[in-house]
DNA sequence: TTGTAAGCGTTATCAA
DNA sequence: TTGATAACGCTTACAA
């Protein structure tokens, strides 16, 4: 059988209460006390059922990681990051892929919180920009944080990187390697980043005294197909473009795959560029000009910010990099 | 507050236990009190207690699943497998990344399993390989699957794809191709499927006629950067190889990254093969020949075999398939 | 086929 | 600073 609180109470010659009091760091208890159970646990290799602790205390020590995205490296490393920082806080992480176009949705989510009493709730984008789930969350009480912000940034604590700004940096990059005619695919519609990123190249290019020309823009999904097509696209224009951004770099790599095939010199005749989400950056290396993310970073972020920050208005802002590889541009 | 079987019970006109029956999905319970339970249990949006049931039952409905992966793509792909055959069971899925060179690797899990009276775990590749670990876990009698096998095939059941058969599959595709000097790139030491993929290398040579050279094998560990290293080697070598074989995709785009810095043609001047662990191989496509892992469908076998299966020797070999590209081979 | 009562292993309340 | 006792919301005997 395995041990449970009140045989450690038994073998530190004290109360349940008082283990429990020690097991849940409380003040008000003697320090010699504490020894004697903190022994008492060890010595019995104790350790507290989370079941009953959730039953009792009305809460699980657990928080949802809940995301729907395509971009396993995206999703994993941000896992790592909620991972690390649940432990430390002596926390457990339970990562719910979701599917932000089912019907039971936010259902499902609400079985969720209600079967385990979360104690609450990170929301990767897309995750994060749907409103019922958000409502629904608010209504409830249970604390959440977003990663990649959203509308409305006093709603909850959020951690993202500036995607305007980093898309910006990017695009003024391109400019200043002489590029003029810009191609840009834009992401997933369901995905803020996407919309943020666009808006980020179009300063750039406001910036420039460039005018925007909506002929060199192309749709993605941020998958590597998407990516192919959009290219093949923006390099059938009567005049394409010497330069394609890409919105992420699976899209990069699916832009790299169509030059390769079409037999251009990178980047002599092209320059490509992309935001590295999922570090598949690191297989068309060194041919991509990139905009970092720190991933794991978000998670542990978010965590923090969820864990130990009661204020809903709280952000955390990461720092991007721009990774930047030269090239000529075709035309001047 | 939230409903509690009580109230379902009081609504239903019936006993708490009965409503537990139907919860339970348990025989002997008439048809017309099941809908009578089921309609209060819709009317007042109830859900049980995971805490409670945890702690009356002595079982949480809660699988693991343990992983020690640097592939993001292998591991979210199982990660969805998993979760998905898990909803269906009724169970949640724990995803675990582990560290199974830390030195409390087997005391975490220990902990795992004891603080939420885990009703079984999915251990994934290397985790499923620490003797330490699967010692423990037979000792506790708490039921077990690995995915991608291991030594003793009777230990617990198991799903994987015949990784030894694949590789020499490829490896007599390359020889079909007219290769004789055929590069190796070994993964990952702490990995199986290192080990089985150069014993099909072997055989695929040996069946050919060829004889097995270990200086066209060359040491990676799954990741690009590796895989980099271990082309360079392999091209430096007085006689280079006319087509190397890497043990993983990742490891296979950067061979294609290096051909691409050297200006060979691909594939006339060189043919690159790899399994596709991780779908990287999208992004180098179509330079490569791959073998295609199921991998969700691991994920998925996985767990029904955790979950249904009683028999401690139960398998379940999953098809893997051979995507072939063809190329030329520069000497005869 | 259904119901009654006794736990499961913690935390919370309140008193000492 | 400590301890007794009652929850917490289910499941598992056992009875009817």
């Amino acid at each position: 059988m395995r041990p449970t609180i009140h045989d450690v109470a038994h073998v530190a010659g004290v109360s349940i209460k008082t283990v429990s009091r020690v097991l849940n760091k409380e003040k008000h208890v003697r320090e010699q006390t504490r020894l004697k159970v903190e022994r008492a646990v060890e010595q019995l290799d104790f350790r507290p059922s989370q079941a009953a602790r959730a039953l009792a205390g009305n809460r699980s020590f657990q928080v949802a990681l809940l995301y729907d995205n395509p971009s396993p490296y995206y999703i994993y490393h941000i896992q790592i990051g909620v991972s690390q920082r649940c432990h430390e806080h002596g926390f457990r992480a339970i990562f719910q892929p979701s599917d932000i176009h089912a019907s039971d949705f936010v259902e499902r989510i609400k079985a969720l919180i209600d079967e385990t009493r979360l104690d609450g709730l990170i929301l990767s984008s897309p995750v994060g920009d749907q409103n019922n789930l958000l409502t629904t969350l608010k209504q409830w009480g249970i604390p959440f944080v977003r990663i990649d912000a959203g509308e409305d940034l006093s709603l909850c604590p959020a951690a993202f990187i500036d995607d305007v700004a980093a898309a910006k940096a990017m695009t003024l990059h391109l400019v200043a390697l002489g590029h003029r005619e810009i191609g840009f695919i834009v992401g997933h519609p369901d995905h803020r980043s996407a919309y943020n990123r666009l808006q980020g190249y179009k300063q750039g290019l406001q910036q420039s005294g460039i005018a925007f020309d909506d002929r060199l823009l192309s749709h993605g999904l941020y998958t590597f197909e998407s990516g192919r097509q959009a290219a093949d696209d923006l390099l059938n224009l009567p005049n394409p473009p010497t330069a394609i951004f890409a919105s992420n770099d699976d899209m990069a790599a699916g832009v790299l795959s169509v030059a390769h095939a079409r037999g251009i010199k990178l980047p002599d005749q092209l320059s490509i560029a992309g935001f590295d989400d999922t570090d598949m950056a690191r297989a068309v290396w060194p041919a991509l000009s990139t905009i970092r993310q720190p991933l794991q970073e978000l998670g542990r972020a978010a965590t923090d910010l969820l864990l130990q920050a009661p204020s809903a208005t709280l952000q955390r802002v990461l720092k991007y990099e721009l990774i930047l590889r030269s090239s000529t541009a075709r035309r001047k």
